[in-house]
DNA sequence: AATATATGTGAGATCGATCTCACACGGTTT
DNA sequence: AAACCGTGTGAGATCGATCTCACATATATT
């Protein structure tokens, strides 16, 4: 069968008036008579008339959808972002387009470029890079409304919703040395994403107020998936003088960190302490509990999607930046070292 | 400066063609000179052209775009799902809209009308009930392509990509029985789910072929979530008489079982054995390792979308059901249970 | 009575890309 | 010379909703 939706104007034929009465009637704009008014709406009622928002959105200049451009959903970190946004977005009646840059800069430019086209007018986005960043400085100059999230760009004048990585880091540092830790490793992922520089710059000044000069053979450095983070692990803790300590930059390197010790036959947090960043549903289940530093996942997305939503009202303001605190919880993968 | 993106107007008006011409040279088609569309492509390059891909839509009548209606994207068995959808998409240049449907036939609705009045042609979707389903109908007398997941919709002719739940229910139960249990618990979710339904059905043919008669005692009912599991799982072990072993029909009421375990005081797999559906990450991590019934998530995501890019160029065939075998990971939640 | 004001309505333009049609020109065929 | 073809191009219609403008009426004001 499949019959084609009802158009206006079906329903100005069916109310037998014109195009511009019955948008006048349905949008409820300009004069219309009462009656008339009301013959339109159940033409419309009739005929099953929805409106096609592809032929506003043509009008108008803008799509009632917002771009969301994070590096994988599979994160549950980005998971209970994108699903923040969506229930905001629902509620000013935009959908929500996702699109995973995959840490690509080229798959970010691609699929920006993809949805400018679209016109959709709002975004959000984890930027893969901080450096190369012509694609978001040209939405900005086109006034396309846009918040960074997790992660900024230098030279950038934008909204961003950001946590303070540096800190996080520092205080799980601080408390690895405050426990008598002094050869602490680091496992991170790139240096061109910006929170692993964060963290990293947080791990460092910490080591050096503590009094103990970073060393590179402390850092190892792979893709953000548990099984790189389970090589790396295995590296780092190959050494003829290991780590008594380690920090992990994020939660799918925590994991890897874990299998990697299991792997080894190092138990935490009697042979190594553990401490990772951003808290993670297993590491309550875990025995011990894993010490990690919380972000405020749940305030990240809502706080994008606020200030994108003013934006996208019309609101011209400076730009915003907020930064959450992070919050250290110690469990109990971090033990005492004895002097020595 | 805010300058609007270049249109095929302005690229023909720069090359001195009209706009049919223009239209040709970029798309090659119909006749046009080699000196002309040479002129005609150095425009649009000069220009940035990069097309309306709104316009282009309203005029051919559809969106590149997959809608992706699903329960809840934070649920990583959804998550892995619209990841791999979003990357066979976008190898065939659509994007991928998410809505979560929340559970709730309401939003579902919403959720699919407001997607169909953007012209996308293409929908995935989880459906919340297996009776309330007009709107599905409707899509398919519209010759909507659709491809259900996860679970089918009655009186529904439907290209669709399920597990077999109902068997990898029985496995579970079976090997339950097989060590020995009797008193074996259920917790599950909504029964207007259609997974709940069938694993539901698995459990309760596995007892009664086992020759144990079904006791609602044994069972328990909650929403999907690790709070609401907890509840559930300490009202089902509060009893006088508490099973001895758990199936659990999802993985985030696993989580709410082990979760109420171990606020109850009660140890895996000494006081109760504990068998889960759905694999997910923390069930390696646990001590004992949680068994579960596996589902082979990675290939559900690939097969719907395999389907829907089928349907949507252009062929028709009766319409396919797909349903994947589970596989019973044996671990360390279960004890053989002493006769008696 | 003449003008102003409020109320309703329709014709037509617009958004941007695409497609059909008509028309041109040079060359070939009858 | 007439009819025909291959090639190249532009004018205008189309997709669906919305908005401006012009034009009606009817009522109120001078």
């Amino acid at each position: 069968m499949a019959q084609k939706p009802a158009t206006l104007k079906d329903v100005a034929a069916f109310a037998n008036v014109s195009r511009a009465t019955a948008a006048r009637a349905l949008n409820s704009y300009g004069y219309v008579g009462d009656e008339t008014a009301q013959r339109v709406r159940d033409a419309a009622e009739k005929l099953g008339y929805r409106g096609n928002r592809l032929a506003q959105a043509l009008r108008n200049g803008q799509l009632p959808i917002i771009g969301c451009i994070l590096g994988d959903i599979q994160n549950p970190f980005f998971a209970r972002i994108a699903h923040d946004i969506e229930v905001l977005a629902r509620g000013n009646r935009y959908n929500l387009i996702i699109g995973s840059s995959e840490e690509q800069l080229e798959q970010e430019v691609s699929l920006l470029a993809s949805l400018q086209s679209l016109s959709i007018r709002g975004f959000i986005v984890a930027p893969t890079s901080d450096e190369n960043n012509f694609h978001l400085r040209r939405l900005i100059e086109e006034n396309v409304p846009l918040v960074l999230i997790d992660r900024v760009v230098q030279g950038i004048e934008c909204d961003s919703v950001l946590v303070d990585n540096e800190g996080g880091a520092r205080k799980a540092i601080e408390y690895l040395i405050s426990m008598g830790h002094r050869r602490i490793g680091l496992l991170q992922d790139d240096t061109r994403i910006f929170t692993s520089r964060e963290r990293l710059s947080g791990y460092q000044h910490a080591l050096v107020a503590g009094g103990i000069t970073p060393d590179d053979r402390m850092i190892s450095v792979s893709q953000s998936t548990v099984e790189h983070a389970i090589d790396a692990t295995i590296r780092l803790f190959s050494q003829k003088v290991p780590p008594t300590a380690l920090f992990t930059v994020d939660s799918l390197m925590t994991q890897g960190a874990l299998l990697a010790f299991r792997a080894m036959g190092i138990s935490i947090p009697h042979d190594v302490s553990l401490v990772g960043f951003d808290d993670f549903n297993l590491a309550t289940f875990t025995d011990p509990q894993i010490t990690v530093v919380a972000q405020p996942v749940s305030e990240i997305g809502l706080a994008a999607a606020r200030l994108l939503f003013e934006k996208l009202s019309g609101q011209s303001r400076p730009s915003e930046q907020i930064r959450f605190e992070t919050r250290l919880l110690v469990r109990g993968s971090v033990s005492r070292r004895p002097e020595g």
